[in-house]
DNA sequence: CTGAAAAAAGACCGATCGGTCTTTATGGTA
DNA sequence: TACCATAAAGACCGATCGGTCTTTTTTCAG
């Protein structure tokens, strides 16, 4: 009876990562039957169709980079920590297994924003979650008293995720350096606008 | 004579948009075929395959932005009007004519840089060229006095790219406001940390 | 140990992919 | 006007695409 949620999980796990490497359309069937060593039947008689199991892979991405950032922020104690954590855990997300293609969400904002719709959607609505997740780390600080009370949660929650994901997607064919310059402009950033002075 | 040439661009311009919108391979010669008017014979007398259109494209595009930034920033004097015309070129990169898919050069990095070699090195290339000239005006700016002394060029112009480019993406799905936070973001770095108190 | 249900295999399908090649149309030149 | 090179059309190709369906294998409950 695990069986067969073991195989769903198996297909899941191998598509998230050949999608976020190649793209929808640069990730055939055929791809993922080699990655599962699976053939057709063996996938079909989990998912209907390839969509299905894009938005799924999809979705498995996402829990797996909220889980990231969750598991790094329950260590902190201070908004102040959680913000630094964010911005730290975003700095390593191309470097944990299963995610070398870069953020799996701003990747498929590219590839599948102007053919797939609902991953579209499904990737707007990452976003948002994340962003008021981000938010809702500053609210805390602002009501500790930690930050100052004019720090704007929408504009750095914004800014935070534009440079990150900037940064991840440059680096792919630049290096580490951009994803460093990317920190340390944020951290200053937070030192000098967000921060109680 | 020009016939042939007339053509040909016209493959490549329109090419360009629809990789730009599509991703490369979310475009098949028959999206190409119908977008010129073309049969197959007609694109594959100017091009060997859909690679070297591919290729063709991109130059077109990155040409594109290189000519949207010289056209903007040869109304300016100074260093200082130079930066902030770079970062209002790059806010409107997506509303000019064909670039409707956002920037061409982030855009090949996601969908191309993993299954595309030779495209993966146009797209390093033409950042690096970007970078180049960014970092140019802000050396002019310092050599002019009007810019801070240890203004850090590469980082300055590295988190001027990854912001607006992130912001690009991200306006994707979440519209336009993304793109006035960075603005708004990188003009105040400049303000702060770059330009001679 | 058996039988039914779930899982996987694999043959098969039409459509479309990128690409080739032959034929036709076109446009400039002698 | 006749010719020729170029440009474009369009028939054709094998491979692969996503997807269906039947058959075989596996699993587990009785």
């Amino acid at each position: 009876m695990t069986k067969g949620l073991d195989t769903r999980e198996k297909i899941i796990s191998k598509s998230a990562e050949l999608f976020n490497v190649h793209g929808y359309h640069g990730c055939s069937l055929s791809d993922i039957m080699e990655a599962t060593n699976l053939k057709k039947g063996g996938i079909y008689n989990h998912f209907r169709n390839k969509d299905e199991i894009a938005v799924e892979a999809f979705n498995y991405s996402f829990q797996k980079i909220l889980r990231q950032f969750r598991k790094r922020l329950d260590y902190d104690t201070t908004p102040t920590e959680k913000l630094n954590s964010i911005i730290e855990v975003y700095a390593e997300l191309a470097s944990i297994p299963g995610m070398k293609g870069g953020c799996p969400i701003f990747n498929t904002v590219v590839d599948a924003s102007n053919t797939h719709p609902l991953l579209k959607q499904k990737a707007r609505d990452a976003i948002n979650s994340l962003k008021k997740y981000i938010e809702i780390k500053i609210r805390e600080g602002i009501a500790s008293g930690e930050f100052r009370k004019d720090a704007d949660r929408n504009d750095l929650a914004t800014l935070l995720i534009i440079t990150m994901e900037g940064a991840i997607i440059m680096s792919r064919v630049d290096g580490q350096s951009c994803i460093d310059v990317a920190v340390k402009s944020l951290k200053m950033y937070l030192k000098e606008k967000i921060y109680q002075p």
